[in-house]
DNA sequence: CGCTTCCCTTACAGAGACTGTAAGTGGTGT
DNA sequence: ACACCACTTACAGTCTCTGTAAGGGAAGCG
């Protein structure tokens, strides 16, 4: 089912939102705490996040700028603020859309549909700063280039993609690519890494891929 | 360079418009003959299209409805007509964005900015009906099922989504897929046009390329 | 400075997917 | 019923991708 998480310090207006998008058939949830939202966010892997931007603590501008660098679903500000500045401000974030309350139900349903509609076909891409990665075709799409890469290329980046900017040790990436974390030649995982840090290296982002000596490997992109 | 087309009756306006995009550097194109936009806009190609309600002759609700059937651009209606149900029915026709004149230059150029963006990872995908096919990868999405096409099957397929509903000849389809209408077996079309339908059928859509006999082929899709 | 350990690189060969060739079957119109 | 066009299936060559092997290089430690 199509997952909405609503982050909105009102009480009322929160749950007056979640039963708006419930009568049509999705699953809404509300972000209660605001000590970390942002990993409950990450946590809750939701096809569609409706942000106001007066959060206590956090600015909703921040939270906006943090999860539009490494995740890939869409943004849709509702607030009270009612100026362009903010509208710019928000959109040039990368929020998906930008709705003042009061709002319509029907407005912020079609608002938000629209967005789901759109998204929906590159639900399966991931993003990382300005890295692109489709995780069906190994598509990968930097700037206005992209190079599709090779199953094992592909599915080694995801994971560093995914656990940016975190550390991932070479127990996971077995785990994940081959399956196994059993005794498989420790090698073919280096050979891969040095696969993959060329085909970066061919597209002109050469030296993103970290070696952590005795650890394992990190993923080094700007957020944005 | 960035193309948007203006569609807009109103000459001041159009004009106004497109200085607007100019200014940031956008190649900018105002629509001013009303018999054929659809055919006018197939032919330019954009990367977004302002479209107002208002058209002499035909609806804009109906260009947009015919535009999102075939193409894959975004769509930003602009229009006086301040009702909710314009936006709802606009939306509702898979329209991008719903923007009320008169608007802001900075507000029009920051939403279409943003739709720019949103898009710009999608832009290798051709839509027809309730197909979409990335021709990079050829991978094709029917409602929430995907599949990796082959390079000569996806070839195909390309080929018959953008000349649809027309008809498109074997000559064409040489041409396009081996680059050449020298004398080729005329039997590996066959082949491929074989194997295309069975991967058609194996996600649920078969029977939807049609032979026309001593002419070609077709794609029958219906418009949504 | 030399040794050990960890990591990187290059070359090679097997496996598998995709493509075109060939040959035979089926359907349509006259 | 015949000719023509379109379809199907099987087969083999090609090419990319993958893992194996072996040797080279860099970092840390005594």
């Amino acid at each position: 089912m199509i997952k909405i998480v609503i982050v909105e310090d009102d009480e009322y207006l929160r749950e007056e939102i979640i039963m708006t998008f419930k009568k049509k058939g999705y699953s809404a949830l509300g972000i209660s705490s605001f000590a970390a939202p942002e990993q409950d966010i990450l946590k809750l892997q939701p096809d569609l996040v409706v942000l106001d931007l007066n959060l206590p603590g956090k600015s909703g501008f921040e939270l906006c700028r943090w999860l539009k660098a490494r995740t890939s679903f869409p943004i849709l500000i509702l607030t009270a603020r009612d100026t362009l500045n903010d509208e710019l401000t928000a959109l040039g974030l990368g929020a998906d859309d930008f709705l003042v309350k009061p709002c319509h139900p029907d407005r912020l349903l079609a608002r938000a549909g629209r967005l789901l509609q759109t998204y929906g076909k590159v639900k399966s891409v991931i993003q990382c700063g300005k890295l692109s990665l489709d995780t069906d075709t190994y598509k990968l799409i930097v700037k206005d280039s992209y190079r599709i890469l090779p199953e094992t290329e592909g599915k080694i980046l995801r994971l560093l993609m995914e656990k940016h900017p975190r550390l991932v040790s070479r127990a996971e990436l077995f785990s994940a690519v081959w399956g196994t974390d059993e005794f498989v030649d420790e090698n073919i995982l280096q050979v891969n890494m040095t696969r993959l840090r060329k085909s970066l290296g061919e597209m002109g982002i050469g030296n993103i891929v970290l070696t952590i000596r005795g650890q394992g490997y990190r993923l080094e992109v700007s957020d944005l």
